[in-house]
DNA sequence: TGGATAGAAGATAATTATTTTCCTTTAAGT
DNA sequence: ACTTAAAGGAAAATAATTATCTTCTATCCA
């Protein structure tokens, strides 16, 4: 179910609303990072004439409107979000599940800034390794 | 001019020795993080007749020896670079530099793991903005 | 130090991924 | 409802990557 949120916010951004944007949205909105692939997969079930084109250019379009971002990760095609509040990712490398992470930067970005004299004002940060459910079963 | 430590570790990664070998780690150690089509043209210089697919071929059976990585940028394509001590990049947006920056994780680490209650063994961290030559040219 | 041989190079074809084109359809404003 | 700029879909065009096949060569060993 869609956050009518979120259609204010397709609007704001000057995106014309359709039914597949409709559901792009609601596809990231309720399974997080996807990829193309996944996107395109995910919508076929209720668009089944749906274009690979469409997808491409939809995200394409989300992102040049910073409504939804790119995530590269290691080892693993792009995944797209809806743009939130900044927070960096946590991968597993078992089940290559994504998900965010909340942690403070500030001491890292001083460093940072401290050791590169660049002037930062963006952060990718990824962390992979093992979720805590692959911890088990790979211990077991 | 190569040194021989990396004749003696692309020996001791079961590589083998090859003019086209030597020249990409040549270049990669010259000039730090490359894109393949990067490589490709510093390449064909020297070797009218290389093909991209030797480069493809190459860099992957390097990265699989772990020999090289890759670095996954954000707005860029990939660039690889001779594994070395795990650090840290700084890229500039403007002039599109890659540099490393060493710095410390054990805080960041340390949160990840609390928060996320993932077992973390690998991190890829990519700060963006301007390098300190072009925060001169921004203002000037 | 001359083969023998596994693996690499080069050329090219085949795949796969992404973007663009072109025409039809539709959302959104009047 | 009418108009129009923009979006969707199908297919073609590009770009990126991988596979195949033949020729070449680095490395190993007698
Ligand atoms: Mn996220
Ligand atoms: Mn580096
Ligand atoms: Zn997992
Ligand atoms: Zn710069």
């Amino acid at each position: 179910m869609i956050m009518k949120d979120n259609l204010e916010l397709l609007k704001s951004y000057q995106l014309k609303i359709t039914p597949q944007r409709i559901a792009i949205v609601e596809e990231l909105a309720s399974h997080g990072h996807l990829s193309i692939e996944d996107l395109y997969q995910g919508l076929l079930e209720r668009f089944p004439t749906i274009s690979l084109a469409t997808v491409y250019k939809n995200i394409n379009a989300m992102e040049e409107k910073e409504f939804v971002q790119e995530v590269k990760i290691p080892e693993q095609k792009s995944k797209y979000e809806l743009t939130k509040a900044h927070h960096a990712h946590v991968v597993c490398q078992e089940c290559k599940k994504v998900e965010d992470v909340v942690v403070s930067t500030k001491t890292i970005l001083d460093e940072v800034k401290d050791v590169s004299h660049y002037r930062i004002n963006r952060d990718d940060l990824i962390f992979t390794g093992l979720c805590p459910e692959c911890v088990v079963k790979q211990s077991a």
